[in-house]
DNA sequence: AACTCGGGGCA
DNA sequence: TGCCCAGAGTT
């Protein structure tokens, strides 16, 4: 078995995603930290382009957990039916409002813990809010990092806690942010899940599964 | 670890 | 039509 790459081989793979995406980030650049969050609930199993086809109006008339609890469950609903997944949505942003309201005088948690607690956050979407409001201290894991991660063998993980473990260790925490970005872009433009992109793809000299899956096929 | 929630975009 | 989507919660 193939060990997974050095930190100076990451970063050799990670320069190659940079210049081949220079521009990646997230559309969902939301400073304030509740709107991130709101945002970041909303993006689970969605896509940034649509939560952001909500979010401009919704924030512009709703800016607080108070706001949003003006709202039932009903009408939240049918302002953010576009995306999917709507009713448990709404249901579980109203929760993480009334917390928010009544347990952090209306502000947002800092922390890991705390965040991972209000309905609807999970850890990836805590590690969002903590790497793009509060300090950076974190790599976010979806599925896109998980799966172009251990394919390239930037990681040998066999689940998201590994992978975050793994990324931070092996990645110099200026660049968490960054690598995240470039993974993801990298996820959907050519390391699909299915049917990937190899013949464009810069990293087949390091990747695992060009070695193991889809040259053996050919 | 497997299952459910889901409407909309796109081929 | 069928496939897919920057996850989370429950069992």
């Amino acid at each position: 078995m193939r060990k997974k790459l050095n930190k100076l081989e990451t970063k050799e793979v990670l320069e190659i995603l940079k210049n081949l995406y220079p521009d990646a980030k997230s559309e969902l650049n939301f400073t304030n930290p509740f709107e991130l969050l709101i945002a970041t609930i909303l993006s689970a199993q969605s896509t940034d382009k649509r939560v952001n086809s909500i979010t401009k109006d919704l924030f512009k008339e709703y800016k607080t957990p108070k706001d949003f609890l003006s709202l039932t469950t009903e009408e939240l609903g049918e302002k953010i039916r576009s995306i999917g997944f709507f009713r448990n949505k709404s249901k579980n942003i109203l929760s993480t409002c009334k917390i928010l309201l009544e347990d952090y005088d209306g502000e947002v948690p800092k922390t890991r813990e705390e965040l991972i607690k209000l309905p609807g956050v999970g850890r990836k979407t805590a590690n969002v809010v903590i790497s793009n409001a509060f300090g950076k201290d974190a790599i976010a894991v979806d599925t896109h990092v998980f799966r172009v991660s251990n394919r390239i063998g930037i990681v040998k993980a066999k689940n998201v806690d590994e992978t975050e473990n793994q990324l931070m260790k092996n990645i110099d925490k200026d660049l968490w942010s960054d690598a995240h970005h470039w993974l993801i872009f990298h996820g959907r433009r050519i390391c699909k899940a299915r049917s990937p992109k190899c013949s464009e793809c810069p990293l087949t000299n390091h990747c695992l599964y060009y070695k193991n899956v889809i040259q053996k096929e050919g």
